[in-house]
DNA sequence: TTTTTATACGTAAATTTTGACATATGACAG
DNA sequence: CTGTCATATGTCAAAATTTACGTATAAAAA
């Protein structure tokens, strides 16, 4: 039982859920392709923490959907209380800008705006999901308010900083020499 | 040449270095252990990208300094006009926020507590390789101040929603029927 | 009408990353 | 004087993750 596979069981209990659509919802909180999804979820079933029903559609493709076990969810609450590892973020700009002196202002520049234009999607989809989220839900979850601020604060310290590094750029460019 | 091959690169083009003294400095940009980090230098170097000369020590185990090589920089610079992948991060602490309802609040409250002390760990650290890092450089390199403030800037927001988060999670626990 | 896109599942191979095992020196603490 | 820690390098196995290969349906776009 690894991470991912808590992941997993986290958003089952919330809903029932095909492996397609777990593969979609998990991306923002634990990317993952659905060559790791699928068989993780035969594990899990292997394991009695879920389960499936085959749901045969005449539109689409007929698809598994997934429901937690009893014993799916006494894991979720134990996993709850164990330890918690550290956020592991890698970002390939951070490494670029170490050695940005190495390269051309505008190729830098060019880098951080199409980084700005990913944090101003982030934004505008978070800022959608919240929308929709609060109409479709009247009680919401807090777990699911929590989240939604905590990738709010985030995109938008991301995104102040990219602003204020471009404007850095730029007036370095343009004043290299001082004296 | 893998990201990490790059980063590499990257902490070299502003000085020689060991692979032990890499492995420590590529951390907070890029996590690896040695066991990743002494092969990738081996393979950098059969491949010319770097070189490296035995410094034999007294006080402590000889170790190999490593130097970037102009077919390095060239790669380098190469790699700073290529398309940059977006950043990923993976937290448990999300993934078990998605699911809190399903555990005790002291038990969230006791998580939220541990993180926040990681990111007031993580803020001093930043502040005082700030300070340091002014002291000893007359003339600072640009992208090394961008660095540093982008962590600031997302050491703070990550700090500012795990307060928010705990007071949020405490006043749900005082309060969980309004009615 | 052909191609692309979204849905839906699956496996196999390659790459990346972690954890374990291995060795060695000197300092420092118990 | 014995264990632990920081330094320093290395390999190997296991786990996690990505990329590629593979099938299939239906809608939408070119």
């Amino acid at each position: 039982m690894n991470t991912l596979s808590y992941g997993l069981l986290s958003l089952l209990s919330h809903a029932a859920d095909s492996g397609y659509d777990l593969m979609l919802k998990i991306q923002p909180f634990w990317p993952a392709k659905h060559s790791q999804i699928y068989p993780l979820l035969a594990q899990l079933e292997s394991g009695g923490y879920v389960q499936h029903k085959l749901v045969v559609q005449t539109d689409k493709p007929d698809k598994k959907i997934y429901s937690i076990t009893d014993k799916g969810l006494n894991a979720l609450r134990n996993w709850l209380t164990l330890p918690t590892d550290e956020p592991v973020t890698r970002d390939e700009l951070v490494l670029k800008i170490f050695c940005m002196e190495q390269g051309d202002t505008a190729d830098i520049l060019h880098m951080l705006e199409t980084r700005l234009a990913y944090y101003q999607d982030q934004l505008q989809w978070l800022q959608s999901k919240k929308e929709t989220y609060a109409q479709l839900n009247p009680s919401p979850s807090l777990g699911i308010i929590l989240l939604m601020q905590k990738g709010e604060f985030s995109v938008k310290a991301d995104l102040e900083w990219t602003q204020w590094a471009m404007r850095q750029v730029i007036a370095h460019e343009k004043e290299p020499n001082p004296d």
